[in-house]
DNA sequence: CTGTTAGCGCTTTCAG
DNA sequence: CTGAAAGCGCTAACAG
């Protein structure tokens, strides 16, 4: 079976190419008979337009660009699974690119992206990601950005986060009132605003409730997995060992879940745990951890649908607008 | 900043577009000056070329399409980490689809995906996928399929999976080994080889250690979650209750590890249960599950590899070789 | 209502 | 070594 295109319809109908472009996308200049030939034999051709010609025609794709750090990852994979629910609805294409927190890749991708592969780009930057001046280049290319969860405050676009202020707070109150004196803070990437915000969250909550800030219980996660086990496990050994552990990531809930296992803590017995987590994740931790679920897939779908909103009114600029989808807390009382 | 074509560097340097074009593909029949003319203006204006004129022209986009049953899930996630890393190498795009198991879904991708958005495509079929006509018509198309994992044995296309029959073997015997008298084995769709070839390894493993195969002990299991659940409940609660599980598949694996913790079994002491799973999952749940884990990054990288190794044979059927890439049984003993 | 034509940006003959 | 011109498949302005 052979490609058909429109000019083979064309031919095939004794019609001028543009007559049947035009009948195909149901011009009002065009007569029902024409249209309903046309219509009838492309479908009996199985008649698909090139997308490239299409694309190159109309100077834009029906694609946008997704850029994440990471995708073994349940909060991205769910949030990709909002994307392309609303990306499919909208007859819209994806396309997946992975910085795995490498800064030079984000900018590589990035520049790529920004000569006419894609009508728009949904970006999570990378933890490395302090500079974004790849990212202002998109914005001044035309190309509409939004941002969701790792979002930069330097740059002037919509954003699509969670509460995270709001939820490093109340996580911290949850473990004052269940009695933890001392809170420690896994924090991660000082350029997030992710964990800025996070982190402010918790400092405040402790201020509030009089509680003084030390530093040597926030801990500064690396991107290296091993290390931020051995530090947990360090701060875990140490003297005025915490009783409350406030992860401020998945990742490194987790590994505070394993830490804990291997020197015989208990949870929540000697240490309370409290970590942002993927609801699909936490079920299958220790169920007495409480948890800060992030709504991925929400994020994900709010993010795209912003990002189409845009698209179809032709703004170039989606706007400057911060959208906060809720977390929530989660305490699991059983110990099934 | 205006986007700059080809067009726009000629005028600038007083040559003619092919000129430039040939000069930028390094065609050896440009003078080294002109060439380093051309190289330099274009870098300093940030010249890339629109992909979609390229496409158009070239009748090829470097975009291979992915269709997964669903996302959120270990295994795909890593498969497409795998997938995206040979694609970047490569200078492919990666496109993403998902089907959520769902046939119609299924079908209307591969039709749109069979007019020329990509030059190839990996997939892995729905579990209600059962006719493949819509396959086929991509293969009459001309356009390279590679399965990987949820194959399908009707259709002659290289297949990336892994060992399924040995591994439901010696999962099987494994379990043997440890005493089980009675072992159930959770299983998936009929109309996956995945499902049917584990489910082969158990029964044949079962006769030749001259153990019966129980009908009751073979559970099907749907798309529906709650229902597993329940069903697995009601086999554990039955007076011939097994003392051994198979969950040929993660999903399984973890509601296995839920109703064990519900109804307060422990593993493995009342019941031995072992699941294919992936490692990072497996590392959450009970430390006693012994897991089959499938080396999904590996999957995904290998299914790429071939897929762009055809593509840049112009080969249009990759061919129809089965690899498969091996799994590894991971007992925990450790209850740390 | 339908046809002719130009052109999106690029590659590639074919001619010098 | 370089240039002119055709054409990938499509849309849209312009003409009838």
């Amino acid at each position: 079976m052979d490609k058909v295109n429109i000019k083979g319809l064309a031919k095939e109908l004794n019609l001028a190419i543009s007559t049947v472009s035009r009948a195909l996308r149901d011009s009002y200049e065009i007569s029902p008979e024409t249209k309903h030939r046309v219509v009838t034999l492309a479908k009996k051709l199985n008649y698909q337009p090139n997308p490239y010609a299409t694309s190159l025609r109309n100077q834009k794709s029906r694609t946008i660009g997704v850029v994440i750090p990471e995708i073994a990852n349940n909060f991205f994979s769910l949030a990709i699974k909002g994307i392309q629910e609303v990306a499919q609805q909208k007859g819209y294409h994806v396309l997946i690119y992975l910085t795995h927190e490498d800064y030079k890749k984000e900018v590589s991708i990035a520049s790529h992206l920004a000569y006419g592969r894609v009508d728009g780009i949904l970006v999570s930057i990378s933890s490395e990601t302090n500079d974004i001046a790849h990212l202002e280049e998109l914005n001044n290319n035309k190309i509409p950005i939004v941002f969701f969860d790792r979002i930069s405050e330097k740059i002037n676009t919509t954003k699509v986060t969670t509460d995270d202020y709001k939820s490093g707070y109340s996580g911290t109150e949850h473990l004052i009132q269940k009695g933890c004196k001392k809170i420690s803070f896994l924090s991660i990437s000082e350029h997030l605003s992710i964990g800025v915000k996070r982190m402010q969250g918790y400092i405040d909550a402790l201020k509030d409730n009089n509680i003084p800030v030390e530093e040597r219980l926030i801990l500064k996660a690396s991107n290296d997995n091993e290390e931020n086990y051995k530090n947990i496990s360090k701060l875990l050994k140490s003297p005025g060992r915490p009783d409350g552990i406030f992860a401020s990531v998945e990742k490194l809930a987790i590994s505070t879940y394993h830490v804990c296992a291997a020197l015989g803590l208990s949870i929540p017995g000697d240490v309370k745990v409290l970590g942002f987590s993927n609801l699909e994740t936490a079920s299958l931790l220790n169920p007495s951890l409480t948890t800060i679920t992030q709504p991925a897939f929400e994020i994900g779908k709010e993010a795209a649908t912003i990002l189409f909103e845009g698209l179809s009114k032709k703004i170039v600029h989606p706007g400057n607008k911060h959208i906060i989808v809720h977390s929530e807390l989660i305490e699991r009382a059983s110990t099934r």
